[in-house]
DNA sequence: ATCGACTCTTCAGTATTGCTGAATCCATCA
DNA sequence: TGATGGATTCAGCAATACTGAAGAGTCGAT
């Protein structure tokens, strides 16, 4: 008889390309996939693996094994999903990804809330970034991400997969107190001219939304300090060395000597949860949208942001 | 993670109604099955069995789940199929089933022949009432079956399972040395009225037979001894005491004081091999049924009965 | 009504299985 | 040639699953 386990061993190699990515996607060690496949093989009297330079290669009685084991995970799962919604109330494992500052200003509050409510649900959380989780979703590795949709680029939603609008999350500039700036009540893109910043790193959503912004405006932002974390972002603006943009979401507790002023028009990014199909009839998914989207329409979340989160 | 042995469990007291009857089919104790489905409650915090009386009933829940079983069971078998017909030749296991002259008088040369050719073939018998066999060929629990269909009986088979000619088996009468009967060369259902029999019990195929051939011709036959075993019906009948029918296949050497001699017309029953229908790409089921055929053409094996066997 | 038979469950003990971590092996890259 | 990255092997330990005995509930018979 085929293990189920050994067969999910081998999807994840499959999937993975490589024994220590399987491993790590199921939080084993690699010398334990290892010996599982090794196990398959002997079951079975097949040649599962091949090793192909430093890596491995699955044969091709391997993929017609992995065929099977996806019909059969995905038995599995539409009979735990089945059980569950009979039951009618959040129950089982749910495995739940947020970006950074949604991670930070949002979940805390649904994980606590759904927790108290649900006893009977395993909540578990990563914190991932947002273009990773949707592939994650898809692949099943995660049941439900919360992601966002920055103004400017739309996500893709592969087969399968799909998103809930959760709500809007709004960027507003974190200037010194002294600032020109902080004279004025709103300010306008055209205010932002030839101001130094204070900005995360390139490949991040804010960093891709200033440079766009300004940009599309003819001008260059000049970024002096490139900075990962939001405690040390309104350290530097506090110092007088620049302005900053910060989303609200995941803002946390703001030091003396500087203050927010609202951008005209507001940069605004969306909130999703980015989900599978068929995990909509879950109550645990349903009761977990339904919180998320109290939770992002009641604004960010009060026990927010420690020294070491980083602004996503 | 659903877990497959825990499904198979559950599926198998849904089939046989019972905790006991299901880890009798599985090979475990009562304990193991109750223990397994009480992990799968657990895990998947439902109610799959309830009492009922002395007994079990289960609940909506669990036939959910049993429907799930069934669905990954078939799969997991066939890729087991699949993998095998890939490799070309015969391995696994393959569990056979044979009425009891057969498996004294057909089964052990081809057992043998089988596991000398194939070495990665991992052979299982077991000896059962030919009008159980198509069942447990129908219920997955027996993979080939060794069956036949005494000419006044044929056998059904249900839908998935399909049954392979492989050959007849012709009955002869057994009279002590100095009856009158010895002086024929062949005997007509004429020269077996009013004779006192030694006979198998009532169910059995060869009582079926010999009441329904002679009652067909207006006689009662007078069975005077009901015997299950092949010994002791020679013995009886080398001491005078009376006739029997005896099946070619399964019978053992014969003691002296008896002979044997043929009847016109044969009684003739037809071997069939019963297996699913899925089964017949099995390299295994194929060799097997290769060997089957060559040994009943062949003619009952020499290496047949010993004295506690049965002649069915 | 009580006893005995039957069935499932619970419990304790044991055997098996499966995982981890270290060591090893092999191929690639500097 | 040495260093790196990946897979496998091995020994030891932890978790799991099974067995067998005892317990609890139900049915039928005396």
């Amino acid at each position: 008889m085929l293990d189920l386990s050994r067969l999910r061993a081998l999807h994840a190699v499959q999937l993975h390309g490589s024994v220590g990515g399987a491993a790590q996607a199921l939080g084993y060690t690699p010398s334990a996939v290892s010996q599982q496949i090794a196990k398959l093989e002997r079951e079975t009297g097949t040649t599962l693996l091949q090793r192909q330079g430093r890596g491995i290669a699955l044969t091709d009685d391997a993929l017609m094994l992995v065929r099977t084991a996806q019909e059969m995970l995905s038995l599995a799962e539409q009979a735990e999903v089945a059980l569950e919604e009979r039951k009618g109330r959040p129950a089982g494992r749910l495995r739940l990804a947020a970006f950074p500052s949604g991670a930070r200003g949002l979940m805390p509050r649904v994980l606590a809330q759904l927790a108290a409510d649900h006893p009977q649900l395993d909540l578990r959380m990563s914190e991932v970034d947002p273009h990773l989780s949707v592939g994650l979703v898809a692949r099943g590795e995660i049941d439900l991400a919360l992601a966002h949709d920055w103004d400017i680029a739309p996500m893709p939603a592969p087969e399968g997969v799909c998103s809930v609008p959760l709500g809007e999350d709004h960027c507003e500039v974190l200037v010194p107190a002294g600032h020109p700036l902080a004279a004025l009540d709103t300010l306008e893109t055209a205010d932002l001219a030839g101001r130094r910043w204070v900005c995360q790193p390139p490949g991040t959503v804010c960093h891709d939304w200033l440079h766009t912004t300004l940009r599309t405006a003819g001008q260059e932002p000049d970024v002096a300090y490139y900075v990962a974390e939001f405690q040390t972002q309104t350290a530097l603006v506090a110092a007088g060395l620049g302005i900053a943009l910060l989303p609200r979401l995941g803002r946390g507790p703001l030091p003396d000597g500087v203050v927010l002023r609202a951008l005209e028009p507001v940069p605004t990014r969306r909130l999703f949860a980015v989900t599978r199909d068929c995990l909509l009839r879950r109550p645990a998914v349903r009761a977990t949208l339904r919180a998320l989207r109290e939770a992002a329409g009641a604004g960010p979340s009060r026990n927010a942001a420690n020294a070491t989160d980083r602004v996503v």
